[in-house]
DNA sequence: CTTGGAATGTCAACAAGGCTGACTTAAACT
DNA sequence: AGTTTAAGTCAGCCTTGTTGACATTCCAAG
């Protein structure tokens, strides 16, 4: 908990000491945390034959209905091939539907149908409760500077990826 | 089960509410943050043809040494064949040293030699310079709430884990 | 003491999901 | 018309997870 070895010094700007030993512990806590954060959906996807990677797929078509599959690809950071062994037994399972875009017929726009939307409600509720669960025990202010090391953990791109995905749907 | 309503937050001043869409953007922060954690171990490791495996192994070998196989395999979560394989190559490149338990013969007690100590080194500089930077970047209250989130969000399991871990070495 | 079961570690084989490279198709751009 | 771009496909590789089968060692009950 919150002995964190983090101290204020003087009144106004704080220094951090940080030690290796501090800094070691907050990557083993992310380590440990991230199990903890994928193992409910990992059980559900299981019994369904699916994996994380369809998880993740799911997750950000459901998040920005309509999106195009680069957009999707630089948001999961992953090769095309990659992701269409994953899209192609989404679709042909019904869960996800792919449309020729009306401007640009290249492009395929990608949407949940019914069956996936309620798929995605499985997982996000699973993964919610924890989150929820976690917050509540952590309190408000835990949850604030929660988002902001992790914000400040990630590359360039992958923040202004996240910035975007709260601003289409605050 | 989640309706997303607003959640009393005992002892404090402040309510928390937390929405659907808090929520999935603390989901989508730990995804994209995960992300940004790994990848200066990961661009180290590629060079050396070694994987995420290899380091999560000479990570928790170095904190714990003289730990046995099957410690390891619960600090890691995987089968024993999964880390088995990973510890082969490490022995045979000589980053790790087995040995067998004085007392109990069946146990190997885990060692890193010089030459894993030293990629343990550039590695885990690696990681921590983004650590440290991260903390810096969001202060001392920050890094206290984001370490209270994190651990609330492990399974107990791996909290206790997380907990020996630290003792071991304070 | 012996013997059977539990613990520990190893080997083999398979699957998921990353990756690269080469190529096709269709549409858009210049 | 020729080039570029978006998407998809096929083939093949690698890492890292999984089970199953098996050897070794220890320990406790007979």
């Amino acid at each position: 908990m919150a002995d964190g070895r983090a101290h204020a010094v003087g009144g106004g700007e704080s220094l951090l000491f940080l030690t290796d030993e501090q800094l070691r512990q907050g990557i083993e806590a992310m380590f440990f945390a991230y199990r903890g954060f994928t193992a409910d959906p990992d059980r559900i996807l299981d019994d369904l034959a699916y994996g994380r990677a369809h998880h993740r797929a799911i997750h950000f078509i459901n998040r920005a209905p309509g999106t195009t599959v680069n957009n999707l690809l630089n948001l999961l950071g992953v090769t095309k091939q990659s992701l269409n062994r994953v899209l192609r037994t989404l679709i042909s399972d019904g869960l996800v539907q792919s449309r020729i875009g009306k401007n640009d017929k290249r492009e395929r726009h990608l949407y949940l149908t019914d069956k996936g939307r309620e798929l995605e409600q499985i997982l996000s509720d699973a993964q919610r409760a924890r989150m929820r669960a976690a917050y509540r025990e952590a309190g408000p202010e835990a949850v604030a500077g929660f988002r902001m090391v992790l914000e400040a953990m990630m590359d360039g791109e992958m923040r202004r990826s996240f910035h975007r995905l709260k601003e289409t749907a605050p």
